[in-house]
DNA sequence: ATAACATATAAATATTCATTAATATATTAT
DNA sequence: ATAATATATTAATGAATATTTATATGTTAT
């Protein structure tokens, strides 16, 4: 792996490190969701959804459309559920073994 | 997936998050190596390799074991490192898509 | 054109984080 | 005990980031 490489891994990866994207990107996995949707489904303000949404188009995670004065975002990649899915049983696990011991 | 859940995972993916923490990750999933094995190994300074290193105990990602005046770090969980690869070629694959369009 | 609504952007703030330089702690050998 | 080496910690700094409040842009219907 060449310093090209660590670069674009850390990146992706920093779109899964904060709690309320991680939300966002869940939520986006089925199917397109207009950004009202997402702020009323998750509770979260408008211009932070905005934000996280835009900081998500810059690692291309997400896909945009418009229709009429919805704009509809839907995850592009669906790879990224299984690095959260282990992610999650890697942290459980990790978790539990330090508490065995 | 609850909210406990949603942390855990940022706070993982937050580990890999950083170019030179990815760096040290690999660096580390061969085996024991001592900080200033990985100092020499990556060229970063003394201080910051320490740093990383504190960070990914905090993650629960290394096993520390002391030898006389050194200290061995070592990658426990190698899933990790199937997440950095999927990472990889998903952003290669992402970028090459975008480049077509 | 105006009103109403959906979304984006800007400014401001607070927090986190990576890095460096300097210093402290701990271990080994003399 | 002292010197030398390995590692950790602290303080300082600058950059990045999450969040909020306020405002702007863009779209649709009247």
């Amino acid at each position: 792996m060449c310093n090209e490489h660590f670069q674009k891994v850390a990146f992706l990866a920093k779109s899964l490190s904060d709690e309320n994207r991680l939300r966002i990107i869940l939520c986006v996995s089925n199917g397109k969701k207009s950004v009202s949707g997402i702020v009323e489904e998750l509770g979260l303000s408008q211009p932070l959804v905005s934000h996280h949404l835009k900081e998500l188009k810059r690692s291309l995670l997400v896909n945009i459309e418009r229709n009429g004065p919805f704009i509809y975002y839907e995850l592009v990649d669906h790879r990224i559920l299984d690095v959260v899915k282990t992610l999650n049983t890697m942290a459980t696990d990790l978790l539990n073994a330090r508490k065995t011991f």
